[in-house]
DNA sequence: CGACGTTGTGTCGATCATCTACAGTAGTCG
DNA sequence: CGACTACTGTAGATGATCGACACAACGTCG
């Protein structure tokens, strides 16, 4: 499958996605993103790190260290309703963007 | 209607979309963008003519003085070869990258 | 004539998301 | 112990976009 870089700006968005369905950790979010996707998008951790602390400043998601069922340390990310509600929003950005460059790409003539 | 910020990007394959289309002065370019999305998109000048010169610098359009039909200066721009095929390229890649974003987004459970 | 609005091109500095590359911790298994 | 894997994080560079500004040229109107 065709890999392709990231659309900038929807990490976090699909963060908050990917954490709504299940509350999990960073490496978790991060192959989960890559299975959902369909092997499309390869998130490095140089971006998904950074993108996980911003959405923590903001007070999408909180962080919580664990274990896992491996018996290792990892910090559990959860959202929080303010979460809820950006991904809400967010979720209407995309699509009222993407309408938008689909309706000028499709354009005939 | 309610306007959105370019997805980062995006802004070089919706220019030889319009070109594409027709050649035309930047300005033009940008109007044409503007009524193409509905209003959604707002190119302001700090990213439209840097863009041009990007486009430029990489062979995909051609520039020249021309005048317009009201008597004025401006650069008509037109695709060139590669430009053309850059389009279709870029085309697949954001379908592609779209698809899966959708794909996401749309997840149930 | 001169001021002004409109059309049109361009630059500059800042911001910010992402990338590449690196570093470190901790558990498991041979 | 040594190697491997899972997992978290940082540092520096790159590069697209943005907001604000400057400037040129044409027409119009007082």
């Amino acid at each position: 499958m065709a890999r392709a870089d990231l659309l900038q700006g929807t990490l976090d968005l699909l963060i908050l996605k990917v954490l709504s369905l299940e509350s999990m950790h960073g490496w978790g979010v991060s192959e989960r993103l890559r299975r959902m996707s369909g092997d499309v998008f390869e998130v490095n951790q140089g971006s998904l790190y950074p993108a996980l602390q911003r959405l923590r400043r903001k007070g999408l998601v909180t962080a919580e260290w664990r274990r896992t069922e491996e018996n290792r340390r990892a910090r559990y990310y959860e959202l929080t309703p303010a979460g809820e509600r950006a991904l809400q929003e967010e979720h209407g950005a995309w699509r009222r963007s993407s309408r938008a460059v689909d309706q000028i790409l499709d354009w005939a003539t």
